[in-house]
DNA sequence: ATGAAAGCGCTAACAC
DNA sequence: GTGTTAGCGCTTTCAT
């Protein structure tokens, strides 16, 4: 996997000085009055070939700027350098910047990256990552829809190296995230040295389970059970897993009853989530209070500040594409483990 | 350019029924009993076959789920069927928005989209420009960062269909975007009927001018001059172009000036300024008023709402994936119009 | 150590 | 109409 010109190679000054089209193998045997074969023995450092034939290939091709093919290499190896990376969009925050931290590792590795959005449509889901190995995509990084064990044997069928992020289809599958639960668990323990006495859960529709994964999703419901029962509150908290979140909390009142928090499973949630409240008159957090979890960038010109779980997303980027890379190129994989993350307080609770 | 089995064909069952290696034109030769050509003929809807051969090869692909390599195609066509995307990060919440919708419109059109990263570095924008024409993309859409003749004449040595985005390098390419000036110009108009008397604009440092391409930026910084001379404001606007913006206006004074209205060339710099402000205690709009452009979607979370200037990022997209397909297949590229934009009257000027 | 040749899967020019 | 053949540019096997 070693090419003179590898793919980390930066210097592109081929085109500046020679136009568009390069030199093939093919020229610069005969330039050096040699066969392709042995050309492409010095090219790629493979045994068989004299050191002299060799130095004087690799001349003719550096100085010529020769740049392989990829098009041609693809079509011979079977593998084409690139990664695949399945998405549902890039609305959200977290995810482009995911992306964007994507983008840059795998060119670091001398990889390109094919991007698929699947609008979170799980059948589409499936398209796409069927598309990228109808492509030849080296590796996927997948941020599943899907789930269960149909799914996982399905994946497992498609016999391509996979790394699941920030959703997990089993074990059978790396899987970079962080411990949802015990972040969501811990979130909780804050929440209730505050001394709050009434919780209310916001999260997308978990009954959606058994359609889509929303394994992150169940972790931090989990880990909020977990940590009400660890802080001694027996009450169940009220679940408002409806799209229409906001309309189901504005039937909820806020003055007279005990002091309430609402624990949002997303930022984003939580930005909404306050904005009614205010709305509504009611001071955060004297009134009531909200916490949120991502700590998406833009919290930082909203007032009240939210109190949030942070975690470097652009690691997952990194972690995923290192993890891939590996894959491709040992066929190895080490264990991932899960990154860190922590409290943000703000003081919206 | 039209397959039986098209780019455009969201059939995928091949892998599920018959296993990830699909059949090859070899094999169904074979299987009919015809030579590879005349199953291109049939495939590809070529001239010079019999409707009884065409028919009977095309239902044995069909049924063999037949799918053309694309690597395979793209070695013999010299045509990759992907569309490369160079923008400097998807920091920006535009950019992801965009990024969503060429993905979106790419796939429709039957293109994939190979997305590659500048971080506003000039070089490394020519390299990514590089590695994607060597990787043989059909076409780029391209959001400029380098400017002037020599980059303008560095792309059209390229020889490649290109639009540009967000930035413009010349009348010779492709456009697509609003008119800056224009809306900068009737924001302006907005600002001056509130009655303010000093103007401060922010903006990137516009001394980047000649090093990194900032075609937009001076646009908008001129229609703001431009809507000031037209409302009779004699005065110059206080300019400043600090990447250390904020440090910059912790030096003014609002309070006993005259009443003052900083202007700024996107919203993150007027969330930004707005914090700033706010920590000082200064009201807004009462002590001073505050414009941004762009509309960025998290404006809805912060109070009070920015007065900005919105416009379909996402149409953006679609007109430069329309564009870039258009110059691809068609050779041709109709002209693009300017897009749409409006005032979105918020309460922070 | 080197060359020759076949092959990756599809396309396209030319012959019958 | 259909078959044949020669690529596209690189890799790889098998002789020599």
């Amino acid at each position: 996997m070693s090419t003179f010109v590898c793919a980390h190679d930066n210097d592109f000054s081929a085109i500046a000085a020679g136009g568009i089209m390069g030199i093939t193998i093919k020229e610069i045997a005969e330039l050096c009055g040699v066969s392709q074969g042995t050309v492409d023995r010095a090219l790629n450092h493979r045994p068989g070939i004299s050191e002299k034939t060799k130095k004087k290939i690799l001349a003719v091709a550096s100085e010529r700027n020769y740049r392989p093919d990829p098009v041609a290499r693809s079509l011979a190896r079977g593998r084409t350098m690139t990664i695949g990376v399945v998405l549902f969009d890039l609305y959200n925050r977290s995810f482009s910047q995911l992306m964007n931290a994507i983008e840059m590792s795998s060119r670091e590795a001398g990889y390109y990256v094919h991007l698929m959005l699947t609008n979170k449509d799980p059948d589409n889901e499936k398209k796409c990552i069927e598309h990228l190995i109808h492509r030849k995509v080296d590796g996927i990084i997948l941020f599943p829809i899907n789930e269960g064990p149909e799914f996982d044997q399905y994946l497992r069928m498609l016999n391509i190296p996979i790394v699941t992020i920030c959703n997990k289809v089993s074990d059978h599958w790396r899987y970079v995230g962080i411990d949802d639960r015990q972040a969501m668990k811990d979130a909780m323990d804050y929440v209730c040295r505050k001394g709050y006495e009434r919780f209310i859960y916001v999260c997308p529709p978990l009954a959606y389970k058994g359609r889509t994964n929303i394994f992150t999703q169940e972790e931090r419901f989990a880990g909020c059970l977990q940590g009400l029962r660890d802080n001694g509150i027996t009450e169940q908290p009220i679940v408002i897993d409806t799209p229409a979140y906001v309309e189901a909390l504005s039937g909820i009142d806020f003055r007279s009853a005990p002091k309430t928090a609402v624990v949002c499973s997303c930022d984003i949630y939580a930005l909404e989530v306050m904005n009614h409240l205010k709305e509504r008159g009611l001071r955060i957090p004297e009134d009531v209070g909200v916490i949120g979890f991502d700590n998406i960038d833009v919290l930082k010109y909203v007032a009240p500040r939210l109190t949030t779980v942070e975690y470097a997303v652009e690691q997952f980027g990194e972690r995923a594409v290192r993890d891939i890379v590996g894959q491709i190129e040992t066929g190895g994989s080490e264990h991932i483990p899960l990154l860190p993350y922590r409290i943000i307080a703000g003081s919206s609770i």
